[in-house]
DNA sequence: TTTATCGAGTCTCTTAAGGGAACTCAAATG
DNA sequence: CATTTGAGTTCCCTTAAGAGACTCGATAAA
């Protein structure tokens, strides 16, 4: 468990630590991604505590990542991702892509992904947003920003 | 922190989250990308338990993505990025991606990346390893692999 | 009207990890 | 021989994770 904040660091990795740092919140996103968007889905699928996934999903909530939205008459609701959480789905195809590469062993992906443009079994790539090159560690330096430490 | 392992999921989101997803390792592994390598730098940068930050780097270098170099004739040693650690720093550039643009507030980015192809002040976009257009949350289907689960 | 069902939390207790800070180690330096 | 140095190790306390029983409120069923 982590008990250091680390949203007040001037670094953007580690604010989207504060957000998304915790282990069990990117299976969470995972699972509302894929159509797991109930509590009982969720909990069912991780097996997660479920004191804990109440607390991730209304940090998530907080954050403004996933939202409530109300199903059936009863005070039940679903959860699903904002736009915010949307984009923060491409971390999980990053991961996904590493984890594949690195980690599936002689198995393989347990998941592939179809583009809809190409109609191609494939994976992400990084490219510079600027130029479309590849744009990896070794590609990039790194400068003092605006919002730079003082 | 985080007593269960998602190492055994058929999810490779899950099997790079145990190695990646306790909250000081993406941090840790961006001090190594940008120079900070010895364990008194790595912990005063980030102000972290001498104990967790020895139990971090022990496990990132038994899962292979840190190494340790020796220097200096006394018994020390740095931490560099492996091969498989430096295609990692592909999953802190899209957080700070992400945390720029959601995160960064008025300030503005705290760190800038220069792409060496082009010169340019940029961020990396996520592009199909195929066809080269972008590939995010929407653009794709995700079908069982050969590594599914059964 | 009363009872049952249901999904989404809440609560209690136990166990495990984080964090602080002092301490140890080993190899060099003075 | 004593000191310095960087990298852990140890101890103790605090906090959080995890298990599983329990509660809540709104509907459905009897």
């Amino acid at each position: 468990m982590q008990r250091t904040n680390f949203g007040e660091m001037a670094c953007s990795i580690a604010r989207t630590l504060d957000v998304i740092g915790e282990p069990w919140s990117p299976l969470i996103l995972r699972d509302v991604w894929v159509g797991l968007t109930r509590f009982e889905q969720i909990q069912a699928d991780l097996g997660i505590s479920r004191k804990v996934l109440t607390e991730r999903l209304n940090h998530l909530v907080g954050q403004g990542v996933l939202e409530r939205r109300p199903y059936d008459q009863r005070p039940r609701h679903e959860y699903h991702l904002t736009q915010k959480g949307t984009e923060l789905v491409d971390l999980l195809m990053v991961m996904a892509g590493w984890g594949d590469r690195w980690l599936a062993g002689e198995a393989g992906p347990p998941v592939l992904y179809r583009h809809h443009a190409c109609g191609e079994i494939s994976g992400v790539d990084l490219r510079c947003a600027h130029c479309g090159e590849p744009m990896h560690a070794g590609d990039v330096d790194l400068l003092p920003g605006p919002g730079a430490a003082v």
